[in-house]
Parts: C-alpha cells; structure tokens; sequence
DNA sequence: GTTTAGGCTTGG
C-alpha cells in the first residue's frame, strides 16, 4: 500500500480495524490496524544522509478526555523518510490524524506521561491520514469512512519504497538488521543527524571538560578530501572513542552536523555509537568498541578496506610520532608506547610513571626520588633493569589518568616531551637537587598536540611488537644472568639488597650507548664503551705496589724503588768519603758529623753562588755523605736536595735507582733511559723559586712521573673483563699519585676506595656498582704480541673521601 | 534533557 498523507476528510481502507492507543503493545501484529489521535506534539524534520529525514509526533487518543495527559492516551510516533517531509508539511498541531501500517516497538525514553511503546512509520505500508472536521468528531467504528483522499508525493512515494523495501512490516519489533547508511563528509547538512566514516587525522584522548562530561575531539577525512572536527561528549570514558594513533578509522553513527568555523562540526548526538579500526593496510578488521551489541557487517568490513587503501594512498598523516627510549632525542615531543612497571606520586601535581620499553636509551636517565612507601608497584629494579626503566613526570591534569593506571599496563603517552640538562625535580621534600644532563620525560599539563595517557590493548599490534622487544631484553637479561650464576662464586649467590647509589660519574661527553662487557668484548679495539659495573676483583692488593714511575718520553714503567733500595744507594754512595772540590759556580760547606758513625765524617754541602748572593741560600742544596735518614730530615729545611757523591773527585749524582731530587717530601726519580747525569751548574738567573724541573735540567735527568696503575676485574651480568686503571687514575681517586707515594692520607684513601667498592669479605651484591668509561686499544704484550686493552677514563668518583669501610 | 569544546607545546 502506497505511503499517503491525506488531508481533510479521511477515507481510511475498509479492511483497516481501529484500536485505541490504550490497547498498543508490542508482540500483536498491527498491520490491520489504525490508531487516531490528535497531534499534540510535533518535532522537526531531521534531515539524516542520503536524503533520509526522520520526525518525531505524539498523538493523544481522540476518545481521550480533554487536557489529558496519560500513558493510557498519548503515544509517539516516528516517522522516516518521504512520511516525515510530507507529515512536517501537512500536518499542524491539534489535526486529528490516523496512522497506520506501523511497527510498535518499546520507546527506549519512557516517559511518565507517554506510552511505553512508540509506533514506527517506515517503509512501504504506513499511511498517515489528516482528517476533517467530521471526522473528527467521528466516533469508534470498526470501519471509519474515508473523506477525500489525495496523493501528495507520488515520486517520493517510490523512492521510500524502494529504500525501505527489506523492512518488513510484518515483525513487530524493530529489525535488528538496521541498514546504515552513511553520509560522506562533504555532503554533510547543518542540524543533520548522519552516520559517518572517516580516517583520524587528529584526536586528543579523552579529557574532562568543565561540564558533566568527558570530551574526545577529533578531526576526520573521507574519500571526499573534506576534513571534519568531532567534539564527543560522553560521561564515562570507557564509551569514547578507542582511538590509537592517527590514520586509524572510525565510524560514528548518531552524529549531530553543527555549523562551527566555517565548516561543520560533528556533535555526538542521542544513541551516539563509536567503533574504531586499526587504519594499516593488511591488518584484520577488528572493530574497538566497549559496546557490546555493535553493528557490524560485511558492508563494513568493505568500507573500512576502501577508507584503508584510500588512506594509504591520499591522506597525508602528520609524521608519526612514536619513539623509543634508544631513539628519542633531547628535546623531542614524541608517543611512548611502554610498559607501566611501577607509579609513585611526587607531589600533588605531579605523578612519575616508572615505563620500560624494552630498549635502551643512550642517555642518562633521570632519577627522581619518591616516597617508596607511597610507590605502587616495586620500588627498586635490578641494576640491569634501572639502566632502561625510564621515569616519566606526569603533570596537571593528566594525574588523574595516571591514577587509573596499573603496574603491568601497556600505555601510550602521547606528546611526552624530553628535556635534557638541569632538570629540577619537584619532590616530598619540596625539591630535589638539579641533575646535569640527564634526560627526563615530562607529560606537561594541558592537552595541546593530543597530549595524554592511553591504555592500550593487549592484542594491538603496538603492543605485540613492544612485547617482542621486552622479551628480547628479558632473554638477554637472563642469558646474562646464566652467565653470572656459573661465573660467581658460590658463597655470593645471595638476596641480599642491591645497592643502587650511584658512586661513579663519566666525566667525558661520549655520545654512545650503555653496554655490557660482553658487548665490549666482541668490539674492534680502538673504541669508547660505557659500561655499569662492580668490581669483582683487583691487583695489586698491597696498593704500594700500585704506584708506578713513568717516562713519558720513552714509555718506560717502572715500580718506585722501595726504603731499603733507596737506602743502599745511599749507603754506598757514603763509602765514597774522598773529598770533592766546589765547582765555580758553587760555594762549599761541611758539617761534622759524630765520630761513631760508620760513614763519613762530615757532610759536605754545595750551593749556588747565584742563589747565595739572592739570599736565596735555603732553595737548593747539593749534599755529598748524607744518608737517606739525614736527607729526609733535612728535606724540611730545603726546597731542593740533590744527593750527590764523589765520582773520581767530581760531584756526581748517585745512581738514578735513588731520587735524584728531594722537595720536601717529595722524592723525584729519573729516567736511566732518557738522562744523562751530571752536576752542572743550575740556571737561575732570574728565577723567584727553583722548581724541579730547573733541577732536573741541570743534572741532565729526564724526571719520571708517579702514577697509579691497577689492574681491576670488572663484572656484569654479562660476564667479567680485566681493565687497567692508569691514565686517568688520578681523577678516579681525586688524589695526585705524587703525593700517595708519600702522603699516608692519599694512600688511605685510596685504601678505602677500593675496599669499598670491593669488600675484602661479603657477597657481590654489597659491591656497589659503577658508571664508568672504558677505551679500548691495541697493545703488544711482553712478547711483542699483540692484544686489546681495555683502561677505564674519564671516570670520577663522585665522593672525593668515600665512607671508610664500616667493617 | 543541557553543558562541556571547537588542536597547534618551550613548562615543573
């Protein structure tokens, strides 16, 4: 039967039965059936896509007593498509009309004073008659007689019908196979409520806005080029949009189209539904949705498919964002895709996520410290695992979605912002100390570039590949530790807590990546490394032995003659008592010295005339019969002491296995290689103080310089390389080597420095560990053969005096 | 059944 509005008069169908509203519900079939009542509510016309229109009516039954307002009485209509255009036309408040051809299905808005169900005019079968005046005093008949009747829309007629022809006017409840159509985004009608598809080019996650609800905005595309924002509102967050990243593909349906800019923008309106899809070419169509009781079709599936392939071709997605802690860049605005392992608060505006990713970054992590009772999740990691758990501030309004999240989540932190340098840290305290270049990960408050937190599924693609990549870490981790386990002894494997303090600070501004020995092992030589390590072992262990004298003119090593060499020396320097004359530049005295003693009988000094008439008399002193006792003591009076003896009655040095300078406490040695000794006369003319290197030139001696050389066994959870600490061992113990041969403070120190970073007794895990740099070379060995070195540089110990060992 | 917001950072 055609779809008519009739006007005037009604001539409704003979075979049509009437009902009262009181007597709808669902279940019955209607198709027999007319209701008539008087409109006394009439909503818009709601123009949807492809030309649909929707309106909404309530009619009070006829029979009704006046000014009644019942359930009993009233119920709603909706009308679609040509019925609702000619209804909005034809019909005006207060007409009498008789509607038939209707499904009833139940109103999903109850409302106190309408009927619990509503009547559905759609498709091919409901007529909407307007009556006359007689009819409307006409009275119950089981066969109302129709006035005059009139076809209004013909042409329109045939179009509903051909668009509606698969709803069946049979069932009585609404079909559960909605068709939906959807409206392409450039033909989109102001106040319009559309089903839409588009692929995002822009969203921001859901943040709560200062009324009742949260709000997702977004910016979609179509095939059609246009671009359109989307504003949607929604209370709980778990109903908004799951969008991950741009280029995914939403589908909205219930969308209200508001002039906004210039454009339009999409409002969600009543029933508003989302469902969104990963937008990759290949990937299967999964649509994300919290609604259980989504549409979903092989339509879809196609749509998507087409919006996939056009996107890949035609839409122009801004650069993606995603990166990894080893990729990220100072200064970078980027995606985190990460792993939560543990959250703490930090203040009120400020929460820290603890995040891995399963790589590493090259670049010194920030720390923070936080309250650990306050920390969810564990609060202390592996050594192995601290190197790559990131801790990321989260600030302002993203505290709130950081504390729905769990230690375990899988997240995504859009538009996280690496600042490198000084980077002060708000804390329980009211700040942390400021630490140099370090990077650290801020989310800043405010939700510009789509800054946010989002959960991610477990099943998404992202987070497989960012399983993949922990896992990989994991294996290493515990090949590593397989490693560790048959290469410790048995007496360290224990639980005892790790220290974490960090004790040692690289002071070199390598640019390069953490890595494990292992790793340094398997390098070509010739290379930076830095590494975190503890120290296993090391040599020697009477730390005397550790300082050396070096030639740096001929390379040549040698260890520091000890007292008793030093005082044989002497000793047989003293046999020699002949009697030596001054040389012309010098003045000559003697000191008697007691009869009892074994050697001479007197000490014979030797002076610089030059330096006498300077009155610079107590800088230099040339002294013949001394022993090594007598020396030193008189060290303190002198600023420089040669010894010297008689060599064939000239002034001599003594043998270069014997200082040939005494400053003060000081003992300079020379090189037997590189000097050629002998007692000429010093050059100073001039000079305000005689330094050693004056003294040294006269005699002809190529002074050798201290130094510390230790050989240190350093371990990992990779395994354990033997490295020399020498050239830059003065600045990892913050003393000078000169002064520990002599100084029994600088070899305390040093003492104590190793024996805290490798207790003589206790396990592994109380050795602390260390952030050091290593540099690898080639170097041949005794027997000429070469082999690679490894020396630690440009390492510091962050303490100048670290705490004596307690034990 | 209304309102919210409507992109575009240097900030702890």
């Amino acid at each position: 039967m055609p779809v008519r509005v009739l006007s005037q008069s009604c001539h409704v169908p003979a075979h049509l039965t009437r009902t009262s509203i009181s007597a709808i519900c669902c279940g019955p079939n209607w198709t027999d059936t007319f209701v008539k009542g008087r409109v006394v509510h009439k909503g818009e016309l709601v123009p949807h896509d492809d030309d649909d229109f929707t309106l909404k009516a309530v009619i009070q039954d006829v029979d009704s007593p006046p000014d009644t307002a019942s359930p009993d009485f009233s119920i709603r209509l909706m009308l679609m498509g040509a019925l609702a255009t000619d209804f909005s036309k034809t019909v005006s408040l207060g007409n009498v009309v008789v509607a038939s051809g209707f499904i009833v299905f139940n109103s999903p808005l109850v409302k106190e004073k309408l009927h619990p169900c509503a009547l559905l005019l759609s498709g091919a079968d409901p007529c909407i008659y307007v009556c006359g005046p007689e009819v409307n005093s006409m009275r119950r008949k089981r066969s109302p007689r129709a006035a005059e009747v009139s076809c209004l829309q013909p042409q329109v007629n045939a179009v509903v019908t051909r668009k509606r022809a698969s709803q069946s006017a049979q069932t009585s409840t609404v079909p559960k196979t909605t068709k939906y159509t959807y409206c392409r985004l450039d033909e989109l009608k102001p106040q319009a409520v559309v089903n839409v598809y588009g692929v995002v080019l822009f969203f921001k996650q859901p943040y709560k806005t200062l009324g009742s609800d949260y709000c997702t905005f977004l910016k979609i595309t179509d095939q059609s080029n246009s671009t359109i924002s989307c504003n949607i509102f929604l209370p709980k967050l778990e109903d908004h949009p799951k969008i991950f990243k741009a280029g995914d593909i939403i589908r909205m349906h219930r969308v209200k189209v508001t002039p906004f800019n210039d454009s339009f923008n999409l409002v969600k309106s009543h029933g508003f539904s989302a469902v969104t899809f990963d937008g990759t070419e290949g990937e299967p169509v999964e649509p994300r949705t919290s609604n259980q009781n989504y549409h979903f079709e092989a339509d879809d599936q196609r749509v998507v498919e087409e919006l996939r392939a056009w996107s890949a071709q035609r839409v122009q997605l801004p650069a993606p964002a995603s990166m990894t802690l080893s990729t990220v860049q100072p200064r970078a605005y980027f995606d985190l895709t990460c792993q939560l392992l543990a959250k703490a608060p930090v203040d009120s505006t400020c929460t820290m996520l603890r995040v891995w990713d399963g790589t590493r970054c090259p670049h010194t992590l920030l720390k923070v410290l936080v309250e650990p009772e306050a920390t969810v999740g564990p609060t202390s990691f592996s050594p192995e695992r601290e190197r790559i758990i990131a801790n990321v501030l989260i600030y302002d309004n993203h505290v709130e979605a950081a504390g729905q999240l769990q230690p375990g989540d899988f997240l995504r932190i859009y538009n996280l912002r690496a600042i490198q340098g000084s980077s002060r840290v708000p804390g329980p305290t009211g700040s942390q100390p400021a630490e140099l270049d370090h990077l650290a990960f801020h989310l800043h408050g405010g939700t510009a570039y789509g800054r946010g937190i989002r959960v991610l599924p477990e099943n998404s693609a992202d987070v497989q590949e960012l399983k993949r990549a922990i896992a990989a870490f994991m294996q290493e981790e515990e090949d590593a530790a397989m490693l560790d386990v048959w290469g410790t002894p048995p007496e360290s494997m224990d639980t005892e807590p790790v220290s974490t303090e960090r004790i040692t600070e690289r002071t070199c501004r390598h640019d390069t990546n953490p890595v494990t020995l292992s790793e340094v092992q398997g390098s070509d030589h010739g290379q930076i490394h830095h590494v975190r390590v503890r120290v296993k072992s090391y040599q020697p262990q009477r730390l005397h032995q550790s300082l050396k004298l070096f030639c740096d003119k001929c390379s040549t090593m040698q260890d520091v003659p000890d007292e008793d060499q030093v005082s044989a020396v002497f000793a047989e320097a003293c046999q020699d008592s002949e009697p030596c004359p001054a040389p012309v530049w010098a003045l000559y005295g003697a000191v008697p010295l007691p009869s009892e003693s074994a050697g001479p009988s007197t000490l014979d000094l030797y002076f610089s005339s030059q330096l006498m008439s300077d009155g610079k008399n107590r800088q230099l002193m040339f002294l013949k019969g001394a022993g090594l006792e007598q020396v030193t003591k008189l060290s303190s009076s002198y600023l420089n002491i040669v010894p010297v003896r008689s060599s064939g009655g000239q002034l001599a040095p003594l043998d270069l296995s014997a200082p040939v300078l005494f400053r003060g406490r000081r003992r300079f040695y020379g090189c037997k290689k590189c000097s050629n000794p002998a007692v000429r006369e010093p050059n100073v003319e001039g000079v305000e103080v005689v330094s050693e290197k004056l003294v040294a030139e006269a005699l002809g001696v190529e002074l050798l310089r201290y130094g510390l050389l230790l050989r240190l066994e350093l371990q990992d959870s990779s395994g354990s390389l033997d490295v020399l600490l020498w050239r830059d061992s003065e600045l990892f113990f913050n003393v000078c080597a000169a002064d520990a041969a002599t100084n029994q403070e600088s070899q305390n120190h040093i003492h104590h420095t190793m024996e805290s970073l490798c207790p003589p007794e206790g396990s592994t895990a109380r050795r602390p560990w260390l952030d050091v740099c290593l540099v690898s070379y080639e170097a041949k060995d005794d027997r000429g053969i070469s082999q690679k070195v490894y020396q630690l540089c440009h390492t510091t110990l962050c303490r100048s005096t670290p705490d004596p060992d307690p034990a």
